[in-house]
DNA sequence: CAGTATCCTATCCGATACTG
DNA sequence: CAGTATCGGATAGGATACTG
């Protein structure tokens, strides 16, 4: 949004006055789904600059959206918590989601693939439930990326925490995956799914645990609406 | 929105990238309350210059939201209609109405009023239902204003139909409302109502006409919502 | 790690004037 | 009435470097 606002009394244009600028929408997904910690949003918001997300953090803050406390233990850290105004925009962020995945073409979107960006929406969508009820540990391959961004593991504990790392964790693997960036970040976004796919992902470890990826891999939330646009 | 897009596969962003943009949404609502000429556009949207509309007219057709068609009759002029895409996207400013109306702060929008917005919003939205079943007039007069302003006339035919005019329509008026500007904003927008503002209104003609007022008069969809924010 | 200040440029948008 | 072209200024926001 540039220059002043709109002064109209309509209240679409006082919400559009506070959520259409720049990031602003992106942000608020990313607080919604749960980050409160300054390095947890740039996570979810890689392209967005710090400072940037500092001042819209401040913004949020004046608009009654979003508080800062101060993190129990230790000092100087805050964490950025939605106020109950803040959890209402869930329908609004969800209503842009939905028609998004439905009505913007999504082939621009998979010019621009980030393993670090997709990896983290995996950890946290991830659902222990159909897994064995133990620690399971799967490394995920893209051979085509550089050394750097190629192996990551996530880590699903027996009481269905997950992590994500970039170096192998010191556990052995029960399951390694082996596929393409775009392959995998389109069944994430539900535009094809683990089994068409199939020719392009190559599983090795724990057959039952590949068989059942569809299932515990968490997909983006709007993952199940069908596009309408090619 | 400045720079360029996002580049984030997710649905929220696309979404964001294409709606997010200076008064694109403010746009919508009016498109999504039936507006379809560029000079009704332009009345709900009196802020926006005409440059800027024609230009967000393009990009809105540009993106699957709007398909212009040349109007039968009238050669060279255009009429801009939703297509699906575009009337999937009333949930979306219903859910951005819904929050500004119930979180943004009204009084700052308050200080921006605007006579011929509000009154052309009075005209789409009045409810015939309750009138006699013959051709009503209501003049409304704003004595604060300047006289160019000042006086407005909303015609209702007996079909149901609503003409508004800034010059007497020639019919004899049924009802005459004096009160200032503030008030009928704050009464469209649900912050207030008729009878609270009784002590600011004065009528003359049609008493029956007068007390049923709050019934006719066709409030923002959004005044039903109560303010969270003081 | 968490966050802020500075600087500079791209670009968005507003005003105005203009055409079919 | 319907819509577009041009132009210049404001400012948003990106990059970078820096502090507690």
């Amino acid at each position: 949004m540039s220059q002043t606002g709109y002064r109209q009394f309509c209240p679409v244009a006082m919400a559009a006055e506070v959520l259409c600028t720049r990031w602003t929408m992106v942000l608020l997904r990313e607080l919604i789904a749960g980050s409160t910690r300054f390095n947890e949003l740039r996570r979810g918001v890689p392209r967005m600059s710090p400072s940037l997300l500092s001042r819209r953090l401040r913004e949020l803050e004046e608009a009654g959206i979003v508080t800062r406390h101060p993190v129990p233990e230790q000092p100087e850290v805050l964490e950025y918590r939605l106020t109950e105004a803040g959890r209402e925009l869930r329908p609004v962020i969800e209503a842009f989601g939905f028609w998004g995945q439905r009505w913007v073409e999504s082939r621009p979107s998979l010019e621009n693939l980030d393993p670090s960006l997709l990896m983290w929406d995996m950890r946290r969508g991830l659902n222990p439930a159909p897994l064995p009820d133990r620690r399971i540990v799967v490394q995920v391959c893209y051979p085509e990326l550089a050394t750097s961004k190629r192996d990551w593991w996530l880590v699903v504990e027996a009481d269905g925490t997950v992590d994500l790392c970039q170096s192998p964790p010191g556990f052995d693997v029960d399951l390694y995956v082996t596929t393409d960036l775009r392959t995998m970040t389109a069944i994430w976004m539900g535009l094809t799914t683990v089994s068409d796919a199939a020719d392009k992902i190559t599983y090795d470890g724990d057959p039952a645990l590949g068989r059942s990826m569809q299932g515990w891999l968490g997909l983006s939330p709007f993952a199940g609406e069908r596009k309408r646009v090619p």
